[in-house]
DNA sequence: GATGAATGAGCATTCATTCAT
DNA sequence: CATGAATGAATGCTCATTCAT
């Protein structure tokens, strides 16, 4: 059985629809307050003002979209396998499982200033260490180029994000499971060793 | 000698600056009004308000963007010079030409909404329709692969906007020159046409 | 012992003299709270902006007043001693009892548009059912002429209200009680039923 | 020929037009000169101000009400002819002939302030004296009571202003023709000398 | 006379935050 | 822990008025 959402979590996910659905700044306390049926009183009493209300949001989005594309990448043992799992896995969360903390994260890029600095670091710090344990070895064994750390994130997820924003926003009618084989194709095609072809 | 900027010239650039340091909702017009010198009378006499004045310095923004881009591309005769073209434009104009209007593009997706709708739309329409004219003969002849037109536009811009948002918030240090490269070559291998190899 | 006025009330008292001193729009929010000793802030807790403070400020006025008026009128028994009592009680409540109301009631009518409106026709409604109630037997008794309701309510309360009108801006010397006599005859002549005489 | 209008008479009507249907504060000067079809300026050369301005919509109209009452009245030989005529013209003034200009004095007695002051009072000694000149005769023949001049004009116009106000707010069905004979009846009534009955 | 861009004080309204209950 | 009235600084916007052309 699923327990009862504490106050905390119902302030937590109303305070993240909120925010996208009226944007980060227009959102007021009030209207978090009034969707999650709790006082204003009572956020004050879990977070630390706004900011650090949406600087948990942001965290907790950031940490579960990096554990599930790390997850899915180190599950898998071939070169190929993991890069296109990564793909996968960023339609499927971003558009299926979490398209809410999706879209925060895609869009209130202010939250990670200020009081989510600190924890935004450390978590990249982790997530970076993770995928580049996995990725090392297949660049020794040529499966993959040899780049730059922000240049891999950038040509792996980069047009992922792009198609996500799109369906997020409304501006493509191009369908999710024909988008996963297209992009999973080309991310392969930029990060593969083109001596191996 | 440049002829003097007028009120309103001086006021687009205010804004889009304002815009970009402190937020599209926390820049208030007082600061515009104060930077550029101006009243906050003569904002309203040039602008319809504050969202109109945003959707102003997004269009403008934005068809500069589209006409060096697409200017580049249409130049090339090959295929793989068409689209090394534009990657190259994509990091010239956000880094090096207009880093100010870029960073507004790419964080102040709010200012496309409202009033802009319409002319976005339209410079949306107008630079597609060019990209396609020139793309659509590469793919009769073979040279790139056939995809969505959204789909194409994720995987060729997706991995150099990511980076430049990287670039341009301070989130990684690789160097231009070297991104440069590697993102052309990673565009190319995701969009050139498998066969041909 | 008058309990201590609460913040509501204290706010709708300031705001009627701030309405009626400078102007239903010259008075701003910010006179009436600082003469109602409570923060900005406070009055839109209370009320539902401007407009609807002036509404309120409106029916609270217009609600007594009737009330005054339906209640002398409906005690007597008599065609001539009700009618009579119709002017006195207005004379006494424009001009003795509720002075400020009053003056708020007969200039500024724009309060009764808007969120006001739908409030002020129940009133009319409620105020014309029992006035009509008492009027309607002197009718068929033949004491009273027989006449559109809105043409008594001219001819009863027209001159009473200019009257008032002259007295509460300063236009006019004539007393008070030299002028019920004189509006009392005028009324009871205007509308008693010229057979009888 | 009807002579082209002024820039002055097109402002002095597109200002009363304009202060009618917005409000006498919030019709601003831009509405009036874009309905004038003259420029801001313009008005600032041929009035002082827009307090100015609404001083000289406001004394015109005053004077013509007062103008066509007074002929009205005093070209009446018998005395209840005169009364009214006197009716009849407020409501043909006020509901036919300048049904713009009425519904301004009635409701922006704040224009009556300031700089009309001086002339309201010229124009209302002007006025009341034609009329008592030929009202005095009439008390003296025993034809009409013997009341304060404020009183009588409380009594003679008051049912009828408040019938136009009704009229001009649409807070009335009962039609003219049916009013004009009501309302001169109860005028006549109201002020004829009960003696003579 | 005519124009309309420029001015800036003034306004209604919002909202993060506090705190007494 | 919870509540919600109170606070007041900050914001977008209006508009009467001026003045250089």
């Amino acid at each position: 059985m699923a327990p009862l959402p504490t106050s905390r979590e119902r302030i937590l996910e109303s305070a993240r629809n909120a925010f996208v659905e009226r944007g980060l700044v227009s959102a007021s306390i009030g209207d978090v307050s009034a969707s999650a049926g709790a006082s204003v009183g009572s956020i004050y009493h879990h977070f630390e003002g706004k900011e650090g209300l949406a600087a948990e949001v942001y965290t907790e989005a950031l940490a579960d979209f990096q554990r599930a594309f790390a997850d899915a990448v180190t599950s898998a043992t071939a070169a190929e396998d993991g890069v296109r799992a990564g793909v996968k896995t960023v339609l499927r969360w971003c558009l299926r499982d979490e398209p809410e903390a999706a879209q925060f994260l895609l869009t209130a890029s202010d939250a990670a200033r200020g009081p989510a600095e600190d924890r935004v670091r450390e978590l990249n710090r982790e997530f970076f260490a993770r995928v580049v344990g996995w990725w090392k070895p297949h660049v020794k064994q040529g499966a993959v180029r040899e780049l730059d750390l922000d240049l891999i994130a950038a040509i792996w997820l980069g047009p992922s994000l792009e198609y996500c924003r799109m369906r997020l926003t409304g501006r493509t009618r191009v369908a999710h499971r024909r988008a996963e084989r297209a992009l999973a194709d080309a991310a392969w095609n930029a990060l593969r060793n083109e001596g191996e072809r």
